[in-house]
DNA sequence: CCTATAGCCTGACGGC
DNA sequence: TGCCGTCAGGCTATAG
């Protein structure tokens, strides 16, 4: 589940359940490819400290670690693949399956990160303006100075299909496979069109679609039953028909993902 | 420089 | 029932 709207639900939720409570254990239940660094260093830096504040670039999440003052700045890193998510609680029962990292706060309650495919990322670092620029990750899709002009800036000169320009973490940092069909589907354009074939105006729109398709999941904080039906999402899987004009929805592979679209209201444009 | 493709990881589901 | 292929909202490395 984790694009954009995704994370930074999962950024609040962790804000509002899991500050300032000191972290007594850590626990890794095979974690080994989700980790960068050596398992007991993990343990190491976060045992003892807790969690101060919360910032997400596009589906990074990072928490920032309070604590003794002779250590240095330091951030948690969450990346939550294709299957993650976070889950707190307190009785031990309700821990969930495939929990990777599990953390016991000193009063009682647990934070997990949990998935079941081992896609994500966990780490330590000491910089995250650093960290993204070493991932060399584009701008958040909704990062205030990412505008209109910035936006056409990054589009400028590009061949790639309009769905594989929208996924681009390099290019623009937060949207997937589903909020890319999104976008696509609500400012009609084809998910193989061509970037550089679009007229100015489908840019833009696409640019505001955007922001708005993004802000508006994550009002919803990013459930899928909660989006309006007149968005293609709910209606996105076989047999699914499109909620503006009732036409059968088509999939097309496009780099290898499956791009949901409305065959009807998204006409290929030929470059 | 650019874009497209395989591979990583694990489980669910449908067809034979 | 078991096996096999395909698919799943990720990213990176590599080929063209």
């Amino acid at each position: 589940m984790p694009e954009l709207p995704d994370v930074e639900a999962m950024r609040q939720y962790l804000q509002a359940t899991s500050l300032h409570q000191q972290i007594e254990g850590v626990e890794l239940h095979a974690a080994e490819v989700l980790l960068e660094d050596e398992a007991r260093e993990l343990k190491k830096e976060l045992v003892g400290r807790s969690f101060a504040s919360t910032r997400r670039h596009g589906k990074y999440l990072f928490v920032a670690l309070d604590g003794e003052e002779d250590k240095a700045e330091a951030h948690l890193v969450l990346h939550f693949g294709m299957t993650g998510g976070l889950k707190y609680f307190q009785e031990l029962e309700d821990e969930p399956e495939y929990d990777r990292l599990l953390l016991h706060f000193a009063h009682g309650y647990h934070l997990a990160y949990q998935a079941m495919r081992k896609l994500g990322e966990i780490q330590v670092i000491d910089d995250i303006d650093a960290f993204i620029d070493r991932r060399e990750l584009g701008p958040d899709a909704l990062d205030s100075d990412f505008d209109l002009a910035a936006f056409q800036e990054t589009a400028d000169g590009r061949r790639a299909m309009a769905k594989s320009f929208l996924m681009d973490q390099h290019t623009i940092a937060g949207i997937g496979n589903v909020y890319s069909d999104e976008i696509l589907f609500q400012t009609g354009v084809h998910p193989r069109t061509k970037i550089n074939s679009l007229d100015p105006e489908s840019l833009e729109d696409i640019f505001h679609t955007m922001k708005k398709v993004l802000q508006e999941a994550i009002e919803v904080q990013a459930q899928p039953d909660q989006l309006p039906e007149s968005f293609i999402i709910p209606h996105r899987h076989e047999d699914g028909r499109c909620p503006r004009c009732g036409t059968d929805l088509e999939r097309v592979k496009v780099s290898s993902r499956s791009a949901y679209f409305c065959p009807n209201r998204q006409q290929k444009k030929e470059t």
